[in-house]
DNA sequence: CTCGTGACTCCCG
DNA sequence: TCGGGAGCCACGA
């Protein structure tokens, strides 16, 4: 069950983005552990996404966008955004400002 | 062990 | 502002 620590704390992190907030790749792969390892949190949710029940949708690239080509996941993201509050520009993009999730610590 | 593969980023021109 | 190229890295075959 454990994968490695990294993967371990990637499902983790993307599990605790609370609704209505989302966390880029990169920054997610950094609390992991590797700030460099922003590709391997997308493979993660690839394959990891359904079997852990993971909110992917709250995972987006550091321009606040969307990664997923359209047809491809990218209309089925935008409303489960859009359906937990997170407003989305003409351009299709997300104001990390009011949305970006940073964890705090207690 | 080596090689290919990304739902990414960063750096330049 | 935008596009192309190179870097990076865990994982499965």
């Amino acid at each position: 069950m454990p994968r490695s620590d990294f993967t371990e704390n990637v499902v983790e992190l993307i599990r605790d983005i609370p609704r209505g907030q989302v966390c880029t790749y990169g920054r997610i792969a950094a609390l992991a552990g590797n700030p460099r390892a922003a590709r391997q949190v997308a493979r993660i949710l690839h394959t990891l996404s359904e079997s852990e029940q993971l909110p992917w949708h709250r995972v987006v690239n550091r321009d606040g966008g969307i990664s997923l080509p359209p047809s491809h996941g990218y209309e089925e993201q935008r409303q489960y955004l859009e359906r937990e509050g997170v407003q989305l520009s003409t351009d299709g993009r997300i104001d990390l400002n009011h949305h970006l999730w940073q964890p705090d610590f207690t």
